[in-house]
DNA sequence: GTAGCCTTGAAC
DNA sequence: GTTCAAGGCTAC
């Protein structure tokens, strides 16, 4: 690959606009905002903000505001836990793939702008949500889930264990710091719905009119029928599970788990782990349907599901939310709406900020409008999240991850001229929920060590197929 | 406290 | 041996 690593130090820092020094936890920032971040995350440091919490953070004002500056550094995607807690010098971390990915799509793209003769503009940084707008919700007041199907009589939401045992958040394999307490950022927030774009003021509002018409539309869109959809992701959509049908199986597997008698009556957790498990079979039967996937040996099939099936799981949930956008709860497979509240009250800390984190997803990719041609192709991107290894002997899964790819970026690039960056800011949100599924992963195995989990359980083989 | 430069060390 | 993303040092 002709990758010149110079060319992303051309970039301009997300969080202030100066000149880029290189990858420094988690995405390309600049020396200044790499130091800051490291001191506040080292040193525990809280801030608060004289304004509005909305302050102007570039170059020249980046000192004014330290709260406003930290709160675009995770908005922008600044990873707390790429700061050593260990303090340990040299080295590197988990995150070397993912700027290794990073850069390699950066490249892709570019090569595909040259390729279709668009002028390569310096790509716009990438400012954060609203950050006025990141408040926490205030408007919780319902207790009570919302049992709309099913199951009826479902024993109450029990009270979460989890939190109390000595498990810490999850470690994903690399330092990780004492950092909980920083949960006192906006972090863990639940950002209002209020949020209208992931992209700056001047990106979507100022963006001069006369570059987005100037923009090329690759040849193959304008004469197709249909005319400007990538012919893989419109195999990709055709193998789209017909979603009332998979609602109506899990439906009546779980009526039929409940009228059985032969157990003791489910806890919600039990019930919800049950919904997880059948909506775990109809991914991997959607999986085994899907094209390029269906041509790997089953040994190789089986590795790449155990690899991702809690992230297909995390991003079935996202997706479902996003369709259902509601602000205060949430939806399961089966059409049962869940209050917020009732999760807020009832469960634990560790799983409310599943959730949290989940609904913040939901809101970054509602901001960046994604639709559903790209959401079968990041779910197709999900399923072949391969590691190198595994990439270096499998050419298939190799050209039908870049075909994918491919197609996204030609997709999101077309469709959404405006938002030039939209594809790698997908990318980036795919290693979020990675990290969200890791998290659930660990905390489900302590629920199933504790013996909350329900016995024969997809959810449980997975997990001990993946630590072994 | 900031930010530019230096040192370190695992991965390649 | 090289790379490059961590933490450290220090003038400001």
């Amino acid at each position: 690959m002709d990758y010149s690593y110079d060319e992303d130090l051309d970039e301009l820092c997300p969080v202030c606009g100066d000149k880029v020094s290189g990858y420094h936890y988690g995405l390309l920032t600049c020396e200044s905002c790499k130091g800051f971040f490291k001191r506040t995350v080292q040193n525990n440091k809280r801030y608060t903000c004289t304004e509005n919490q909305s302050c102007k953070i570039d170059k020249t004002q980046r000192k004014r505001c330290p709260y406003c500056r930290f709160q675009k550094c995770l908005n922008v995607g600044m990873r707390l836990e790429a700061v050593r807690a260990d303090r340990m010098r040299g080295g590197r971390n988990k995150f070397g793939p993912m700027y290794k990915r990073d850069r390699a799509l950066k490249q892709q793209k570019k090569a595909l702008i040259r390729a279709n003769g668009i002028k390569l503009e310096t790509v716009p940084q990438i400012v954060s949500p609203a950050q006025n707008d990141y408040n926490i919700s205030n408007n919780i007041h319902s207790i009570h889930p919302v049992n709309k199907n099913l199951p009826p009589n479902p024993a109450p939401v029990t009270p979460v264990e989890y939190d109390r045992g000595p498990y810490g958040p999850p470690q994903l394999g690399m330092t990780m710091s004492n950092h909980a307490q920083l949960s006192g950022y906006h972090y863990s927030s639940f950002p209002s719905r209020t949020i209208k774009s992931e992209y700056p003021d001047h990106y979507t509002n100022m963006h001069d009119p006369s570059t987005v018409g100037s923009y090329v539309y690759p040849e193959t869109y304008t004469s197709s029928s249909p005319p400007d959809i990538p012919e893989v992701i419109l195999k990709l959509l055709q193998l789209e599970p017909d979603e009332p049908q998979v609602k109506a199986r899990i439906v009546s597997c779980l009526q039929q788990e409940q009228n059985k008698g032969r157990h003791e009556k489910l806890s919600m957790f039990g019930i919800m782990c049950k919904m997880a498990d059948q909506t775990l079979f109809s991914i991997v039967e959607w999986a085994r349907s899907c094209i390029y996937f269906k041509e790997l040996e089953v040994s190789d099939q089986m590795i790449l599901l155990q690899n991702c099936w809690s992230e297909l799981l995390v991003f079935d949930h996202i997706y479902r939310q996003m369709q259902y956008s509601k602000e205060n709860s949430i939806l399961l497979v089966t059409g049962q709406e869940i209050e917020m509240s009732a999760i807020t009250a009832q469960a634990g800390s560790t799983l409310n900020n599943l959730v949290l984190r989940a609904q913040e997803m939901v809101l970054f990719l509602h901001s960046l409008q994604v639709d559903r041609q790209e959401f079968v192709c990041l779910k197709f991107l999900i399923l072949f999240s391969l590691d190198e290894k595994f990439l270096e002997n499998h050419n298939l899964a190799k050209s039908a991850q870049e075909k994918v790819n491919t197609a996204l970026l030609e997709y999101t690039m077309c469709h959404y001229p405006h938002c030039t960056d939209k594809y790698r800011l997908l990318m980036l949100r795919l290693a979020e929920i990675r990290s969200i599924s890791m998290q659930a992963e660990e905390y489900l195995y302590h629920k199933h060590l504790s013996g909350e989990v329900p016995c024969n359980n997809l959810l449980i083989e997975m997990l001990h197929a993946k630590r072994a």
